[in-house]
DNA sequence: GGAAAGCGGACGCCTTTGGTCCTATTTACC
DNA sequence: GGTAAATAGGACCAAAGGCGTCCGCTTTCC
């Protein structure tokens, strides 16, 4: 449906959260009440952001969860490809063959790469922290994206 | 999951099979025959791209459907609307209220919007033709996609 | 040693998608 | 006028994936 899952959106919330927070260490039951998810859920979300790296978890009673970057290093794309996989449009993924039965006769073969470089590109230029920020009033950024018809 | 669905995947290259043709009609079957794809498969397709005024039917006996524009002026994000629906990557679709249980609370509240039109742009950038067009050697496309982080 | 918290996996409900089929309507041809 | 071919619209069913939850295990602090 062109949606991203809502686990992604999840982990959006929560590394909003998580950014504002100046608390060295937060719990997953902690973020669940902050951002009135169910607490399940965070922990999900939690567990694959720690696995994909974007936070460190430290085990043990007051242990928690810490952002091991800031908000305005971590892409946007890097959430998604965390919950969503790989960002690609259509099944016949960039290059590959075999994967569909009728490729040899397809008039739009190998034509999607560019539009999902495009996108790729687009979701790369923006930030968490961009996504987060609240109180920047007037911030414009300009992402130029270059779409190559043939390559 | 970021994927558009499979309906959408067949429309592109229904539409770029009847693009390559210069038959003034073409029928279900027929077109059926030339992408490899299933009869009713295609049948669907074409029902939908109908609806949404892509293409035209002509009933009868001799009947079929024909392009109601060059392929060059139908955008790519049109024919996704016209099977996907609206392109929005959050279920939290611009400015509307009430959709979100805790929306009073959420600290990305309406930051998705921005992120959604530089889809959409990117989206009507492109044509079915550019997509189609296995002979265009190369052609570069450029579009300037402008994110307005803060409305 | 107990409590709190992360880690990994499995399970079940639910929605959506997808492919198919049936019937009605329209039109060309004999 | 009848028949065949094609679109139009809707209904149906099976399959798949997402989503939320829960369990047991490990780790660490008090």
């Amino acid at each position: 449906m062109l949606k991203l899952s809502r686990l992604t959106d999840y982990a959006v919330v929560v590394l909003s959260r998580m950014g504002q927070s100046d608390a060295p260490l937060l719990s997953a039951p902690g973020l669940a009440v902050r951002t009135g998810l169910a607490e399940p859920t965070v922990a999900k979300v939690l567990k694959i952001l720690s696995q994909s790296g974007l936070v460190e978890g430290l085990r043990g009673a007051r242990g928690g969860y810490r952002l091991t970057r800031p908000l305005g290093a971590i892409k946007l794309s890097e959430v998604i490809v965390a919950f969503d996989g790989p960002i690609a449009l259509t099944a016949c993924v960039d290059g590959g063959t075999g994967s569909c039965e009728s490729e040899h006769s397809c008039p739009v073969r190998g034509r999607w790469d560019p539009v999902n470089r495009a996108i790729r590109e687009a979701l790369a230029g923006i930030s968490v922290a961009e996504l987060a920020s609240g109180g920047c009033g007037a911030s414009f950024v300009s992402l130029p994206v270059h779409f190559v018809a043939a390559e």
